[in-house]
Formats: structure tokens, sequence, C-alpha cells
DNA sequence: CGTGAAACTCGGGACTT
DNA sequence: AAGTCCCGAGTTTCACG
């Protein structure tokens, strides 16, 4: 990276809470004015950090309420079959989230549906991957919290 | 909900992949002229559909590369340790993602930490909780992917 | 880093079909 | 619903202190 001081650490909070705000707007909550604030989102972006600027939508309106999490196992540990197993991932739009772990499973992924029966039907066609020996489906009832903001460390930390 | 058609699907599956975007390139990729596409847009963010704009953060520059999975469980089956335990959540910066759940353990968290130190601190607190009865962790060594964006039904579907 | 200002783009309202 | 016209506001980039 590109040493982040506190200006920064505090225009990257909150632009991770929200990005629709204004340089003008911007600039006052961190005690800058407009063009040197302007500057330091530039470079921001530029660097990475700010990786995109997206729109969270509310997957209850749009009739997707069911996030499962499967524990998925293997019995290929080698770099080739990681390999397509993460391009397999990447296609499935209904998988959110896919993690490699350690323990007693290989992996954990989070699959966003409909229901149950889009659940399953999403199920079948994860098991036809090959190499895939063992899948646990577990179904979340309630999502309690669901942020994107990193716990990134403010002043006394 | 008030009945989204296409090109209001077209407008939330763009959004939700780049929200930086000018009125006037999103209308040309839907076909639209500036100010209808404006008027749509401003109804989607009205009806909640699209609950937020923001920006994504690299977890790995930032320092915060490990995410930890937290399986709990507890003895308090009634709705105010419930209450109170989603109020506890909500003041842990930590933990992003954290969802109630059917089957063997009660809870599941996503806890995004800078090492395995760090997460040593934190299930500390956890577990400082009370009803809480057991934790496992579950460590991620790497993330294969992550998406903020939902499987909205696209044409052939 | 701040100021001032230029050039330009964008947002958003009024009005028409 | 969508399109056209338009003006004010915001963004972006200068030169300079």
């Amino acid at each position: 990276m590109s040493s982040l001081d506190a200006i920064d650490i505090e225009l990257l909070a909150i632009l991770q809470s929200d990005v629709s705000l204004s340089i003008e707007e911007l600039a006052e909550r961190v005690g800058l004015t407009k063009t040197p604030c302007w500057r330091r989102v530039q470079k921001l972006e530029k660097s990475g950090v700010i990786r995109r600027k997206v729109a969270l939508l509310d997957a209850e309106i749009l009739g997707l309420p069911v996030s499962v999490f499967a524990q998925v196992r293997t019995n290929q540990h080698n770099a080739e079959w990681a390999e397509s197993f993460s391009r397999a991932v990447a296609e499935l739009p209904e998988v959110v989230e896919c993690y490699r772990m350690a323990g007693e499973y290989d992996y954990l992924l989070r699959i966003v549906v409909a229901d149950i029966q889009a659940y399953d039907n999403f199920y079948k066609r994860l098991i036809r991957l090959n190499g895939i020996t063992d899948v646990v489906s577990n179904f979340s009832m309630e999502q309690i919290k669901s942020t994107t903001e990193l716990p990134i460390p403010r002043d006394g930390d």
C-alpha cells in the first residue's frame, strides 16, 4: 500500500458506509477543502484500497430471502482441482461467497436463493461437479447482520 | 414491492456491479434517455430495492486478511435473549455477518480480523456474552469468491 | 495543503408527445 | 410512461500562494 494516514482512514470509513456523498460534503466531514479531498479519494481509488463502488440491493424485495451455507468436502487435494472449482464457483451467480477452509471440510459457500426448491435445484447442479465427496447444507432462518463495512481501526485502537 | 419490469432489473444488475456510472451512461446501456432513466433510479432508491451505495474496500490492503466463521450455540431459546444477542452483534464491528441458523447450531458469524491473535482477542470477548454455551471456530484460508451482487433473474431464467 | 477559478459534466426540473 | 430543452450544481483540473 502507500501509507494511509488518519484522514485517509476517515475517508475510507465514510465511503464504505456511503459513497453517494459529494466531494464537498466529504471534505467538510474530514476537515479539508474540496481539492485536497478529491486528490486523496483519487489516490485511494488508484491504489486499489477502494476496490469498487456498488449499490447494495434488498434481497427480500427481490424475492431472494434464503441464504444457505454449504460445507463442501473434496478428495482432490491438488492445485488443478482447486483452480477448476474456483472457476466453477465464479460462474454460479447463486454463490455469493466461497472460502477455502482449514479443518473438517474444505470449502464453505453461501448460496442465495428464492426458496428451498431453488436451493435443491442449485444443490443438484453443485454435486454434479467432479471431485466433490460431500455437501452439508445449513439453512439460515434469519439474517441478523450483514455489512460490507470492514472493521478498520479507528482512533483508540 | 412495486413491480419491476425488465429495464428496472437491468438497471439493478448494472448498479449492483457499479454505481459510479453517470445517469447518461446508464441510460445509454438500458436504451433510455437521461430523464426517464433518472426517474427510474430515483424510484428504485425510494422503494428500498436499492438499500445503499457503498465503496467496497480491499481487506488485504487494510491488513484484515482473515475471515473466521464461528458457529455459536446457546441454551437461551427465547425472544429476549435473541434480541440482546442481536444488539451485541450489531455493536461488534469485527462481525460482518450473522445468521440465525436451523440445525445443529444456533448462529453463524463471520468475523474479519488482522490475524489469529486478533481473533483470539475477539473470541474472548464473544464468549463473555451470557447464554452462549459453545463456539466452534472455523478458519478461512483463502477467499475464493465474495460478491455483493445478488443473483437476480436475468433473461433466460 | 489551501484558494480561486476555469471548463466541463451531470443532475434534475419544466414541458411536450 | 418517454423525449427534448435547459439551467444550476457538482466535478475535475488548472495555476498559484
